[in-house]
DNA sequence: TCCTTATTGCAACTGGTTTCCATTACCAAC
DNA sequence: GTTGGTAATGGAAACCAGTTGCAATAAGGA
């Protein structure tokens, strides 16, 4: 067994004892799903993976990928990523650990981050409220340091700035 | 002019002021909207907002929703709210000010909160990035106080759980 | 009041997602 | 390894939220 197919084995395995664990079975063309899903380091559309495994010479239907994400979702092996106005994006999770997303709304570019801060207030928060968090997402759109200094115009924030805003109470 | 009147005059001024900057016109159809959306203080969807006017005798049609609430989110009156899989949901903003939601995988419930060091450390993560910050939105899915204590099995968290994750780390 | 131009309603259209149903593939039991 | 019950699949049709084209209407400044 080479590295490639060693690299694809523990999401494989991970989502065979999910199927089982719900009476499903692992069919061929999860297991490509899975393949291809954990290929890419990037996030993806339905269309994206429709389109990669087609050049692969994967025939899989769309239909097949609308109703298997979901599954991938459930058991974990992938998450949806924030988006403005449509949800239809994703991300595999397996090494690629949680993380939240600063996005550009010039360049388009997201920028993955992590903060223990952040992680820790929203557990206060949820503590406070006896809430049982399961899972959460945060998106942050504003302007990247490249756009900035590219047009200094997108510098100063509109009015709706709510983290600005925040930042101004504070004072 | 009576107090109801009153409320709805804030948001309609601002409006105006925001078309009058857009060379757009004020009409008797956004007067509705505005009204409407600010009479009600909870999330809604174009149609929740569509029926509410119907009951009312309003006839706008549904297009003009969808032409008129992206305008009233530019001009600040109204925020998208997250969702899960939808990105559909809006809320007011004005005497409605900025906060984030814990949603309740179990009885749907949006749980509304705000919290300075939540806001404070997305800060400093985007002057970490020399990214300037113009809005954000955060959901928190999981399970809240009163599920948890009707269905004590709801407590212990999947897999998927990133925050409980993050806490994990932090010890 | 007149005139320009934004706004509206309706219907047609779009793109993403779901559903239907007949066929195929899995897999556990023989 | 064969068989049988059931899950999974592909393709087409349906669905749905949201968008667009266009002719009619209405702001609102001149
Ligand atoms: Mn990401
Ligand atoms: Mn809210
Ligand atoms: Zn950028
Ligand atoms: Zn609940």
């Amino acid at each position: 067994m080479n590295s490639k197919k060693h690299a694809a084995d523990e999401p494989l395995i991970t989502f065979a004892r999910f199927l089982e664990a719900r009476g499903l079975r692992m069919t061929r063309d999860r297991r490509v799903i899975i393949e291809q899903v954990f290929e890419v380091h990037a996030h993806f559309t339905m269309d994206d993976l429709f389109v990669a495994l087609r050049l692969k010479g994967e025939r899989l239907s769309k239909t097949t990928l609308y109703r298997n994400l979901p599954l991938l979702v459930e058991s974990g092996l992938i998450r949806r990523v924030p988006g403005e106005s449509s949800d239809g994006r994703f991300e595999h999770v397996l090494g690629h650990p949680h993380h939240d997303h600063l996005i550009c709304l010039e360049c388009g570019r997201e920028i993955e981050f992590t903060c223990t801060d952040l992680e820790a207030a929203q557990d206060n928060i949820c503590r406070r409220h006896g809430f049982h968090p399961v899972w959460h997402r945060l998106g942050i759109w504003g302007y990247c340091r490249r756009c900035r200094s590219r047009r200094p115009a997108t510098q100063s924030a509109p009015a709706t700035s709510c983290v600005a805003a925040s930042r101004k109470k504070e004072r």
